[in-house]
DNA sequence: TCCTCTCAGCTGTAT
DNA sequence: ACAGCTGAGAGGAAT
């Protein structure tokens, strides 16, 4: 299969640089070459038996050579079994019919064509699946004149009549086009014809994260003003929603396309723009629905939050409370709840008996101020009932019962945290620290598909060895910020380096991909929790090796990765390029890097023109003999994460990296992959290998 | 105009 | 470090 034809079409150059440096994540290009006879000079040591060795430096010398435990192969295997989704759709299942008619919203008695309201506002009728079939991105700039609230406008019309309009509404304005620009290169219309609606919807996210990480950096940079809550997360929501850049506008019951299972979230804003969950705030989603004359409210999906009381008894069974009632401000006092709204559209849907999607607001382990919505799929109601609350008030209470045959999502989350608190084991566990310490957080290497005890034999080193020093063309000073680099602080050397912005946000997100970034290092006097030190440190999230169904050995994590954020490096041995033709021509399962100038356009960002950068310091790196878990990571043609050079500051000797970021959200327990691209080799095709990793955009091969 | 299971940043409290 | 509070917020339903 070749690659779609859309995106062979690069589009004209675009002056990215004009405003910022606005690249979307991307894919570089690393290879496989091989080798069995690997220059005894790479690493000589090999002990038989040994599956992995500990580290032999810098780590104690006194480790245990790992021999693999028995573990049975018939162990539980905690793979969800790709099956399809079952026909969820609504009318299939049988309905119960309502026996009460609340008259609280008006019928539309006549059964036109639609309400009097305007479609957008009023509840929408339910429509056919059929009338839907193009909702794909709606880019409707015709809106941006009549939607949008009168605050809105007031923030966005201009600076000198309120005060807390940031100064930077320029400049945020000229980055919005600059962004959207970019993103125009690629044709809806091309886009639209894309199987499924899977494409747009992290087609949006993706835009959406950009946009907020983007403005996210254009705050930082500035004083910050006491006092002024910044919601990048919004901004970035109310622009794109005037631009009509979302989809799955029209309510529907039942599953959104192109939102699976698992899925998950970092902001409210994420869910409205792709039609999960319409509410910004609120935690019942609800549509109109005409049954025959009238039209009754029914309830389309909820968040549970924590916001009420809620309970959830086991992961498949959740008990919701109403909403309303609630003391918002101090000094208030609750009230009895009413069957109003929401809470009248959960009962109407458990008489109904129609799916209602389920979010569940998750307590996010990196952020804790934070929270992390994973989407469970579809529950219905089975009984409601009214119960006095902690405060005295009368309170609804909704139970609600997964429907089975989905995929797992939140039960994913409770095992995870079960395997940490140690309350169960993981099964198929063959080892519980693949580093032996080399990593601050423990990697499990698990095999719960067959019997296979291990990968073959290498040493576990966690960073880039340079087997002879590489000069530097340019001595570099570093920096002397006492308590961390600020965005907002001009005469920051590694922030000038960086074209004026930190490369990440405040809690460590990579803002967009570039040719190089540079991030603090030995030369430089901050701290090493300066926010330009992202990928120092070591792991952050959970990592764990595990055998595939068909791909050998890959990495996965039991954390939820958000977008932007590392995950490693790639470890190893920094070889030339000589070494790594030996390699390749002798060892078909050798690991190598290599960090090409020739890039692959990109292949999960349709439309944008990747314009050939050339690496500053081309790296080849072997993780042949040793290395780290990036060794791992398998080739996908829709990969979720990316590799991008980190060069430290340095002033002795050059101390380039290649550092793994996400391109999207990534749920525990999901595969890591990234795309291997090109070989920049006149001989690339003998080393062709048959693509596996089953996506949709799969060219057939990979190198 | 009103409603709402937001979210970042601040303050106060327990380590 | 963490819990709790504050208040400006957003889209969309209600009026």
């Amino acid at each position: 299969m070749e690659e779609s034809g859309g995106e062979d079409s690069v589009p004209p150059a675009l002056d990215k640089s004009r405003v910022l440096s606005v690249r979307p994540l991307r894919c570089l290009v690393p290879i496989f070459a091989s080798t069995p006879n690997f220059p005894s000079y790479f690493h000589p040591q090999a002990a038989a038996p040994i599956v992995c060795n500990p580290p032999t430096t810098p780590f104690p010398a006194g480790f245990s050579p790992f021999y693999p435990l028995c573990v049975s192969p018939n162990s539980q295997n905690m793979q969800i079994p790709p099956q399809p989704p079952p026909p969820f759709g609504f009318g299939g299942s049988a309905t119960i019919p309502s026996p009460v008619p609340f008259n609280v919203l008006r019928a539309e008695a006549n059964g036109d064509a639609g309400p009097s309201r305007r479609s957008s506002r009023g509840l929408q009728p339910l429509q056919s699946e059929e009338d839907g079939s193009s909702d794909g991105i709606h880019v409707t700039d015709a809106e941006d004149s009549t939607r949008g609230t009168t605050a809105q406008k007031r923030r966005w019309a201009g600076s000198s009549q309120d005060m807390n309009v940031p100064t930077s509404d320029v400049e945020t304005d000229a980055l919005v086009e600059n962004i959207l620009e970019s993103f125009n290169l690629m044709k809806f219309d091309t886009f639209r014809r894309a199987d499924g609606d899977k494409e747009s919807v992290q087609y949006i996210l993706l835009i959406y994260d950009l946009l907020r990480r983007k403005i996210s950096q254009i705050e930082d940079s500035k004083e910050s003003t006491p006092g002024v809550t910044r919601r990048p997360d919004l901004r970035a929501g109310t622009i794109l929603m005037n631009k009509g850049i979302r989809t799955n506008i029209r309510k529907r019951i039942g599953t959104v396309p192109g939102v699976e299972v698992g899925d998950i979230f970092f902001f409210r804003m994420e869910m409205c723009l792709i039609g999960l969950h319409a509410p910004s705030m609120a935690g019942i989603d609800y549509m109109g629905l005409k049954v025959s004359q009238d039209e009754e409210p029914v309830a389309v999906s909820i968040v549970s939050s924590g916001g009420y009381e809620d309970d959830s008894e086991d992961g498949n069974v959740l008990i919701y409370s109403g909403q309303g009632g609630h003391a918002y401000k101090r000094g208030l006092e609750t009230t009895d709840q009413k069957l109003e709204r929401g809470n009248l559209a959960l009962e109407k849907s458990l008489h109904r008996g129609n799916e209602v999607r389920v979010i569940r607001g998750v307590k996010d382990i990196a952020n804790l101020t934070g929270k992390i919505y994973v989407y469970d799929g579809l529950y219905k109601i089975r009984e409601s009932w009214v119960e006095k609350g902690k405060s005295g008030s009368n309170v609804f209470k909704y139970k609600l019962v997964r429907i089975s045959g989905q995929l797992e999502a939140f039960t994913v989350w409770k095992s995870v945290q079960q395997w940490k608190d140690g309350s169960a084991a993981r099964v198929g566990l063959i080892k519980s620290d693949l580093s032996s310490g080399a990593e601050n957080i423990p990697v499990s290497l698990v095999n719960d598909v067959d019997d296979e005890k291990g990968p073959a034999d290498f040493t576990y080193y966690p960073t880039l060895k340079y087997l002879k020093p590489v000069n530097l063309t340019e001595p570099s000073t570093g920096c002397s910020c006492q308590g961390g680099c600020l965005s907002s602080n001009s005469n920051c050397p590694c922030i000038q380096r960086n074209g004026g912005y930190l490369p990440y946000t405040a809690n460590g997100v990579l803002i967009s991909q570039k040719a190089l970034i540079h991030e603090c290092g030995s030369s430089c006097k901050c701290p090493q929790n300066c926010k330009n030190r992202a990928s120092q440190g070591g792991l952050k999230v959970r990592l764990e090796v595990f055998k595939t169904k068909d791909k050998g050995w890959g990495l996965r994590s039991w954390d939820p990765i958000r977008s932007g954020a590392f995950i490693c490096e790639y470890a190893g041995e920094v070889i030339d390029i000589s070494m790594a033709e030996e390699l390749r021509v002798e060892n078909d399962s050798a690991h190598v890097f290599y960090a090409s100038s020739t890039n692959q356009p990109g292949q999960f960002m349709p439309g944008v023109s990747i314009e050939s950068q050339k690496n500053p310091f081309p790296l080849i790196i072997s993780a042949t003999d040793s290395g780290n878990v990036a060794r791992f990571m398998n080739h996908s043609c829709s990969p979720n994460v990316v590799w991008q050079p980190v060069l430290r500051e340095n002033s002795k000797e050059c101390d380039l990296h290649i550092v793994f970021y996400a391109v999207r959200h990534i749920p525990p327990m999901t595969e890591l992959t990234y795309g291997y691209g090109i070989v920049p080799s006149d001989k690339a095709h003998q080393r062709k290998k048959k693509c596996l990793c089953g996506s949709v955009k799969c060219s057939g091969y990979f190198y």
